[in-house]
DNA sequence: CGCCAGGTTGTCG
DNA sequence: CGACAACATGGC
């Protein structure tokens, strides 16, 4: 991976391809969107990122070489090469290989932990649209603004002195109590997410489900999108419907180190495919 | 209006 | 263990 210092910022020189749209918008992150000419702009690590692709060049306007190496280096897994791991996958089966083809350009994000394990206790038996729109408020709320209509995720301290009734304005409905539990847990270091990052994923895995609201699958969010752990394998309602009806032989443990990767293939590839499962049932 | 949404919990057999 | 209703809210 090869970048460059510009007036501009960091310009990132792709060998292959990354799509920002596919990446922001696969339900991996809540918090970027696209304005106008094609900048998507949101918030993560308490800063302000704003960005663009042109040709095979991705300008990160006003990043200095510091914040790039710090944060977002990382934050876009660049010294993964996901060329590699998509002929890996491919070699699996015919259907994976086709997902990876559908969408190439999509990266797993590097996330802020308690921003993962908050946000995916709130996605729980909720839509992405609606998801975007909590996650939007709670920042406005209860976080502050860095730059215009910007605003910092709410830390788990922040959020561990609030109660339900604080919580109302969200209108995240059974979820406030899942919300505060998590942000008591964390504050209170009951539940360390630094040392759980670190854990063998089983017991990371037993570890996150102490909180309440974190069944299996927020679980595997969390170690995925929030400790980059792309052995985890996040099962929701598309995966399910996936797995049984395009990938009836294939059992998980066949998706090897990057299962993590070849479930947002999977996810993306269905969800942007529905007519697939319309005659289907579950 | 009714079904569904990147599920989890509690309960019942 | 497995099945299944209930859970808040709003997108479509």
């Amino acid at each position: 991976m090869e970048y460059n210092k510009t007036k501009k910022g960091i310009e990132i020189i792709l060998d292959y391809n990354i799509c920002l749209d596919e990446t922001f918008n696969c339900g991996q992150c809540f918090r970027f969107d696209q304005d106008d000419n094609n900048v998507f702009s949101g918030v993560a690590f308490n800063k302000t990122l704003r960005l663009y692709k042109e040709d095979n060049v991705i300008v990160l306007l006003d990043v200095e070489e510091e914040e790039f190496i710090e944060y977002w280096k990382d934050y876009f897994d660049l010294d993964l090469n996901y060329k590699d791991v998509q002929e890996e996958l491919s070699a699996i089966n015919p259907i994976l290989k086709e997902a990876c083809r559908f969408a190439p350009g999509i990266r797993i994000l590097a996330q802020d932990p308690w921003e993962a394990l908050c946000s995916f206790i709130i996605s729980q038996n909720n839509n992405i649209k609606r998801i975007k729109g909590i996650i939007q408020k709670l920042c406005e709320t209860f976080g502050h603004e860095i730059s215009k209509n910007k605003y910092t995720f709410p830390s788990a301290s922040c959020l561990s002195k609030l109660n339900v009734e604080d919580l109302s304005i969200l209108k995240c409905g059974f979820r406030d109590k899942y919300i505060l539990d998590a942000a008591q847990k964390v504050s209170s270091n009951e539940i360390n997410l630094d040392a759980v990052k670190q854990m063998p994923i089983d017991q990371a895995r037993i570890e996150l489900m102490k909180i309440k609201g974190v069944g299996p699958k927020v679980a595997e969010c969390v170690l995925l999108y929030g400790m980059h752990r792309l052995e985890a394998f996040p099962i929701d309602v598309w995966m399910k419907r996936a797995l049984k009806n395009l990938l009836p032989e294939v059992s998980v443990s066949d998706f090897g180190e990057y299962a993590g990767i070849a479930q947002q293939y999977i996810f993306h590839y269905s969800r942007m495919h529905p007519e697939l499962f319309l005659t289907v049932d579950n």
